[in-house]
DNA sequence: TATGAATGAGCATTCATTCAT
DNA sequence: GATGAATGAATGCTCATTCAT
């Protein structure tokens, strides 16, 4: 039993058909995962359904993953693998801008991101806080990205003075929230996140009150 | 089978002791489930863990709810019936203070009732945006209270030209996700919420920037 | 979920016939496990074949037992505590003979225990050997009775000086393997077990070969 | 799709070589299959552990064997294949002897056989009695052969008027328990069976019992 | 009304068997 | 002929729900 998901490489050059068979049939599972779980929830999430939605029986499952867990964890490292990197050019290309260009920077890039990946984001941004979303061991890794980029920015903000000190973990989850509460919305009314973008990092920066004029 | 869940009135006046039993089983079913749901999260929270910690057989739950979804909502609805009433109170407080001190005013008070009730706003909180929680159809009541409030609020300044105009339900949303980070922060840290309040309520209104001295 | 088979002390005083019924559903989910197991072999003795021949529904077979394994131990445990006091009995009883008389007697009680108990005793003769017939942990309990006796035995043959010395496990071995091959064949020939206790007896201490008359 | 187990004569003379090698991936797979056996029994031993022994594809036993029970039934036909000959040598061998001498000369010869087949002799011998452990309808051959060896050695002794008459098929049975208790035994101390046929064949004829001394 | 045993549909998992390549 | 992925029936097990007492 081999459990090579996003194996490239089949063990003979004589058979590259087979291992894009085993590719698509691999994507499909792995779609049909996401989709399933976007629609009942994590934990409702039955391989019989998954199996029905990718159009393969249940037992294939298992020749591509070795349980349940495995499965779901093969999600969210693939789509992790392909969406962190994202994250964090997003976070690299930021760096450097002074703190307010930044943060408007890092906030449309990542909702852009979040745009192009909107079913998977919104699994990923519901399961962020749940008792046991995720089989112990593995971690979060496409949420410790954002919040690798969000704690970055924080302490750039905190040392050009921008930022009050000493609250970073505070700031990082008010941003973390801000990025949810946007995603999710945008999802509920079907439109895009990066929209948002400006607004929220406004608000952020300068807060929702207007001055009056003076 | 007979399901008042809140009911205060006894079904005769000759048995007040009946009623006052029952009251008391009900309210142990209530307590035992939230505890229990505080504890493993919805999806694992077992009929029969929750009958253990009531103290009672599973047989009983039957008698007080008419199946799991039943007994959950009822969780739900009857510490909204608690703390809406609170969230109401302050909402009321609040009206009529200029904005910003409406604001600042309602975020306290908000927070200091999540410290009272702070196992159950977990829950709460962890739910808000879950695929299938509670059964379709029924609402969460308790959420509705709070929306209810931030939106009067959002209206109210939007009302005193203190907050943009037209994206209030994106602002209602984002004071709702601070509330909620605010909520996990502290429950983790095991450190009451409202201390939070007014940098939240502060950051909300002018923003995380500090502006340099002119 | 209380896991007591031949518990005799129901909860209450009260419900007698509750544990009486419990008791009873007991017997048939044991009796039904023997039967399916002396049908099929242990390794084809499945729940819903068990739960079927004792006319409940598999779920039931789960209020009894924790799972599979514990269930097929408690039928183990079951009837060695019926059976191996008689086989103990038995030793007893034969203790103190001369040990021809000893052996004679012996292995005429312990078949008629077999005969007795012979749908059982062919499952745990055949069973004998095999490579995880129960799960782990629990050891045979019956056939440590039986062994234990026939060790006694030995040791009191070769302290008479009327068995070789130095051999004992081997004797035992061979012992035991001739009540295996009297209770299969008898079982097979459906006759009883205790018919054949003399010739068996009289075989293992005089051997076969009938000296010709001097 | 050929099912020609042991079939040593090629479809074509043209190629031997072809023949050859199949050949040899039928005993590689019986080889596997007889290991798989012998470390996890019968019932626990699968097709992918006997492919992955054998270093073929699991689809490939479908080349050799129409389903698992052919196979298992084409391992025990082939070792009987094998061993049956040598018995019914030994058989032979012992034919005319007097019965004392003849009964020692099986029984030592015989447990040299088992000596040098040892693995596979434990998996017959555990299996001697199983409900299923062969399909329907099929015997087992290699016992078949040694009970033929016996029934013939019991025979000879009742006509020479050594055993008791009338109970051919018990004294088989038990001769056959013999064989079986020494081989199991030698195979958990890692010893030759062989040195214990002396001792067996004497207790069989003469008895445990040492005459005292005249 | 309270009890807790009985129920059975539903789930994850295994594995002999099939078949396109 | 060899391969190994696909299949799906069967298994052990869980748990919300029912119901006789």
């Amino acid at each position: 039993m081999i459990h090579q998901v996003s194996a490239s490489s089949p063990r003979r050059r004589a058979s590259p058909l087979r291992a894009q068979l085993r590719e698509a049939v691999a994507r499909a599972i792995l779609d049909a995962a996401e989709a399933v779980i976007a629609e009942r929830g994590l934990p409702e999430a039955s391989l019989a359904a998954i199996a029905e939605r990718a159009g393969v029986a249940v037992g294939t499952l298992y020749n591509y993953h070795r349980d349940r867990d495995d499965l779901v964890r093969a999600l969210f490292e693939a789509r992790a693998a392909e969406i962190a990197p994202l994250i964090e050019a997003t976070t690299a290309a930021a760096r450097g801008l002074p703190f307010e260009q930044r943060l408007r920077r890092y906030f449309h890039d990542v909702l852009a991101i979040f745009d192009r990946h909107r079913r998977f984001m919104r699994v990923v941004m519901e399961a962020e806080h749940l008792k046991a979303p995720l089989p112990r061991g593995k971690k979060k890794p496409l949420l410790t990205a954002i919040v690798g980029g969000l704690t970055e920015l924080v302490e750039a903000g905190v040392a050009e003075r921008v930022l009050p000190a000493g609250r970073d973990e505070l700031l990082v989850r008010l941003l973390l929230g801000n990025l949810r509460s946007v995603n999710l919305l945008a999802t509920e009314q079907d439109r895009p996140c990066a929209d948002d973008a400006d607004l929220v990092a406004d608000l952020f920066l300068h807060g929702a009150a207007r001055r009056p004029a003076p």
